[in-house]
DNA sequence: CAATCTATGCGATCCTGTTCGCACACATGC
DNA sequence: GCATGTGTGCGAACAGGATCGCATAGATTG
């Protein structure tokens, strides 16, 4: 077997913590990931070249791949820390009481306006996820089905307060909504929405669903 | 300006229809399709080499270049065939009479049971949105406009004929529709989803969007 | 026919993500 | 201290998509 497998986070039991060669790949995986995020930012995944984070990090271009397993992933990174902090975001102002639609909906905001200040994150992960083979493609679907579990937790909540039909598919609900988050934020990264645009349409989204398509018989 | 632009299939008006030229050149762009598609089903895209086609299409790599903008392009080419076949293909059978529900049901089946057959078209052309400045980029979301279009369109024979509620955004509902579609199919593509259960996903969201998420008073 | 323009084709080359083989540093067991 | 194993780093090389400059065949003009 190969030495070193970037897959795992290496610390096996047999090393001391202070092993010096795990705390020099420590750092430079941390100096690894601040450049990536710095480029990303200024230019732009695609225009980030691997030589260039790595010169950065002050490191050959090789020697990322000890880190880590591709380009893609240092992407994933980066998106499932925002992700953290999305949750978190929402976390911190939810109410559990408040009607089960307004909590989507912040939930919706929250996200939004982080992915806005980071234009590569969503459209960069859904192309990883064009990958079939690869292990990237796992790890951002899971990361998407983390984001679907905490819409369908929220749906949940609705239901066990009555506020929803209680023979719905909640995690299918919860997936047609992160589905149609993303397809409104491909338009905006295509310049074809702007983010307000975008924001709203994810909005009438989740009106849309809530409220129901087929004619409720005694609401018209 | 440069001699030919591959973005317009030339024909300009100031050649004579049988200019030979331009039909060496038609032959070759027919030559490189047929190559690109037989690889496409052959390997998948990622492993069809742009090499490989050209070879296959009796010709230097490079040359590709004269008739297509990117390897991307080629994809899209087909990924046009295929949804003007699906789309015949439902016309075909459709009924407007039978209730606005089915009919999109039938729509997805139609679309999926050509897609299922080229996994790598709906992956791929996902892929090619995330290029944000690549003109194929634009191509590939006019194609999915086109898809939401007559999604909407047939929504809209549902409301004249009173089946849904008429306040909803039938538009919206649409790309509602077409972009869970495209989620269960990333899934799908992945290996996630059985093919079986990426079509049940599909018609669930249907169901779920036609249903209505909240409670309707009086059908509880 | 000569001059010119245009559509097509080609090989060399570039760029960039990724892999490979080797070297070095540190740790561990004898 | 020496052999061995492991974590890290590097430069060279590879592969594949894309670009460039040049060549050629056919069409057009005069």
């Amino acid at each position: 077997m190969r030495a070193s497998d970037p897959a795992r986070t290496s610390t096996r039991a047999t090393h001391q913590p202070e092993d010096g060669r795990l705390l020099r790949g420590a750092r430079s995986r941390a100096r690894i990931r601040e450049a990536a995020r710095a480029l990303f930012q200024e230019r732009g995944f695609d225009a980030a070249t691997l030589r260039a984070i790595a010169a950065r990090a002050g490191m050959g271009a090789s020697s990322i791949y000890r880190h880590v397993q591709s380009k893609h992933e240092l992407l994933v990174l980066e998106l499932a820390d925002l992700q953290e902090e999305a949750w978190l975001d929402f976390r911190r102002q939810d109410v559990r009481a408040t009607p089960t639609r307004e909590r989507i909906q912040k939930f919706f905001q929250s996200q939004h306006e982080l992915l806005a200040r980071h234009p590569d994150l969503t459209v960069i992960a859904i192309r990883a996820t064009t990958y079939p083979d690869s292990r990237i493609s796992a790890r951002v679907l899971a990361l998407n089905d983390r984001t679907i579990g905490l819409l369908a937790e929220i749906l949940q909540g609705g239901r066990a307060q009555g506020d929803l039909d209680p023979r719905v598919d909640l995690l299918a609900a919860a997936r047609a909504l992160f589905h149609a988050a993303i397809g409104a934020r491909i338009s905006w990264a295509n310049g074809l929405l702007t983010e307000s645009a975008c924001r709203t349409a994810i909005e009438g989204t989740v009106e849309l669903l809530f409220r129901g398509l087929g004619r409720a018989e005694g609401s018209g």
